[in-house]
DNA sequence: ACCACTAGGATTTTT
DNA sequence: TCCTAGTGGT
């Protein structure tokens, strides 16, 4: 039986809910992660079948953790497999390729491009449209396109507004590259689903009797695109369950708005609202600065975070002269928490705002030997070399991905230059054929040279091809502990000369570190397709892709490691630890200076109000003590400027600090 | 086709 | 300041 006693009366309320729609509106530390995991297990104890339960969570690392602790209250490690608990964006990648015959944009074998490949495919749209790339900034055509995506707009769709029109013909050069390779961006997870979702009634009408019971974490974050999801999902039984808290929306640039949590009664007139403020997270100094400073915010509901403890303790804070007294400054108060206080480094978490401030922190602990973890090692995605053994990967899986091909081709080299490239690509366009036939079909009918001049490019040319054709074969024999997945990987990275390529007995001197570290990076890569989930005939090719290019930062953060935890504050939403500490806590920094210009120039002071809910957020990850630093003289990278405290510091009541 | 050098841009937050 | 993409020479 499971036992609710450690509820309070709202959370009981939540958990007891069972049928119809709800919104928990639940401010920071109220205990909204465990009301949510507690009405799973209430549903599967008033005997709802498991997988008729969809849970949304915003990482996968909560999925996983949700996971558990239900399998745990219930003692069941059975209903794990049978739940449905990921992110909008793996369940609807999962959707895409479940019924990948009602999406008209995307064949078998898709694959996800990455920030760099989109950036790179925005780019030769402006190229070929004869734009300066300096005028016409392939971020902003990102940006663009993104925008669009989340307000569900395809590129077909006029655009109003005159100067924007440059824009939408970039998308749709951008967007019909994409489909050519049969690959989609992030944002075409959510729209391709929705299409699918609006133009497939009786697709949507099976998976409605599938998934009677959605419940969505994090609810002010989500898009237009998520929000109309949700809402053809749950139309027919209405059993929606939301959590969210307004306060604590900080994902408005991406597309998020918060008024779909406000608007859920005028969605669901009959929708239970309950409030959860009573906060059992943090000491009531932390909270009274939170609380002071979030009510500065125009656009707000007004709520207030309850203490449940008295325990109470100054907030120290600090003037550094540069960033790099500010960093020593950190160093020995860690020191002193360690050494004489109560903590240890794993209980430490130093929060900034963007990831240039973890630099000169680094710095300063790499030479005194603090152990520290910089989440969002995401960083090792992007070395050259795991990109390259993720491309080889991709090209393999999916064969029209000319993208991921233009990459590896010459990588170890094969003597084929861009003009083979060019030649190869307009063979396989104007023959219709995929890499793989399209070389056999040369080598056929001997006309490989018509391609390739050189013999070495020819050879390298066949070899390629073989080893590809060799891979995709290895892939039809199931994955099993003999033979698994990463032994197949393995074997194709040996077979087309990633190793030989990085064998540091073929670097000079100098070089050999470097290579043995890149044979290193790419041998844990390799590893990574064993170890990344549990159930052997689950790890295809394709989920180890998808799982690789949907981690997100914060999915990379480790609890277990004695470690300072240094993040920036989006990351560490839905964290706590016992300490916090808020770097560069001033003006152009905290709140950046975009928005502080957007409120100057434009007069919006909404970036403005969402930055200082994210100040709201970092200083509610902390359970006994928050630490805040400022300095006179920053040096950020190339710039060097000198800030003010931020507006924020100076809502904080002065009797809660506490100034070193 | 490949290497070495140079100029210019870059970091707000992320799936 | 550092990294990247682009250019020119071999």
């Amino acid at each position: 039986m499971l036992d609710l006693s450690s509820l309070n009366n709202e959370q009981r309320q939540a958990v007891d809910a069972l049928n119809g729609p709800v919104c928990v509106l639940a401010g920071a530390g109220s205990g909204k992660t465990k009301a949510l995991t507690m009405r799973i297990a209430n549903l599967l104890e008033h005997g709802v079948n498991p997988s008729q339960i969809l849970a949304i969570t915003f990482t996968n690392k909560a999925a996983r953790e949700m996971n558990e602790r239900v399998a745990k209250l219930l003692n069941n490690p059975l209903v794990s497999d049978a739940l449905t608990i990921s992110t909008f964006h793996s369940f609807c990648v999962k959707l895409i390729r479940w019924n990948i015959k009602n999406c008209q944009y995307l064949s078998e074998g898709f694959s996800i491009v990455d920030s760099d490949d989109m950036k790179a495919l925005c780019k030769n749209a402006i190229l070929s449209l004869n734009l300066d790339p300096a005028k016409f900034k392939p971020g902003t055509a990102m940006g663009y396109i993104s925008d669009k995506k989340n307000h569900l707009v395809w590129y077909d769709q006029y655009d109003e507004e005159p100067n924007q029109q440059v824009w939408q013909v970039i998308y749709k050069m951008y967007q019909e590259q994409l489909i050519k390779f049969n690959r989609c961006d992030f944002d075409d997870l959510l729209f391709y689903t929705y299409l699918m979702f609006r133009d497939n009634p009786g697709m949507v009408d099976k998976l409605q009797d599938r998934y009677r019971y959605v419940l969505i974490d994090e609810y002010q974050d989500t898009n237009e695109a998520q929000y109309s999801l949700v809402k053809l999902l749950t139309s027919k039984y209405r059993n929606l369950f939301v959590v969210g808290d307004v306060d604590q929306a900080i994902y408005g640039f991406r597309g998020s708005d918060y008024t779909n949590i406000l608007n859920f009664n005028k969605d669901y007139p009959e929708a239970k609202t309950i409030l959860l403020e009573k906060n059992y997270r943090s000491t009531a100094s932390v909270l009274e600065a939170a609380n002071a400073v979030i009510e500065n915010n125009k656009k707000r509901v007004p709520k207030k975070l309850i203490a449940t403890t008295n325990e109470r303790f100054p907030i120290v804070s600090f003037e550094a002269a540069d960033e790099r007294q500010e960093a020593s400054w950190l160093y020995y108060k860690i020191m002193d928490l360690v050494g004489r206080g109560p903590y240890n480094y794993k209980d430490i978490a130093i929060l900034v705002r963007n990831n240039m401030l973890t630099k000169p922190l680094e710095d300063v602990f790499i030479v005194k030997g603090t152990p520290y973890h910089v989440v969002g090692a995401r960083a090792f995605y992007d070395r050259a070399e795991i990109k390259d053994s993720v491309a080889y990967l991709k090209f393999a899986q999916n064969p029209k991905d000319m993208l991921s091909m233009q990459r590896v081709i010459n990588k170890p080299k094969r003597g084929i230059g861009e003009k083979s490239v060019l030649a190869i690509s307009n063979y396989c366009t104007n023959n219709d054929l995929v890499f793989v036939e399209a070389v056999e079909q040369l080598e056929a009918q001997d006309a490989l040279s018509s391609v390739v001049t050189s013999a070495k490019g020819k050879a390298g040319l066949v070899a390629l091809k073989d080893a590809i054709k060799n891979f995709r074969q290895s892939l039809k024999t199931p994955n099993s502990k003999q033979n698994p997945l990463t032994n197949k990987i393995h074997q194709y990275f040996y077979n087309v000369g990633l190793f030989e390529m990085y064998n540091p007995n073929n670097a000079s001197p100098e070089d050999e570190e470097i290579y043995k570290n890149k044979l290193g990076n790419i041998q844990n890569f390799n590893m990574m397709a064993e170890e990344y989930r549990p159930d052997e005939e689950n790890k295809t090719l394709e989920n180890f892709l998808d799982h690789v290019s949907l981690m997100s930062d914060a999915d990379t953060h480790k609890e277990n490691e004695n470690k300072v935890t240094i993040m920036t504050c989006h990351a560490s939403k839905g964290l706590e630890f016992p300490v916090v500490f808020i770097v560069a806590f001033e003006e152009s920094v905290f709140p950046s200076w975009q928005a502080v210009n957007a409120e100057a120039f434009t007069g919006s002071s909404l970036p403005l109000e969402e930055e200082r809910r994210l100040a709201y957020v970092a200083f509610t990850r902390a359970k006994k003590q928050l630490f805040i630093s400022y300095a006179q003289k920053r040096r950020s990278g190339y710039k060097e400027s000198y800030n003010d405290p931020s507006r924020f510091y100076n809502e904080i009541p002065c009797q809660l600090l506490d100034e070193e």
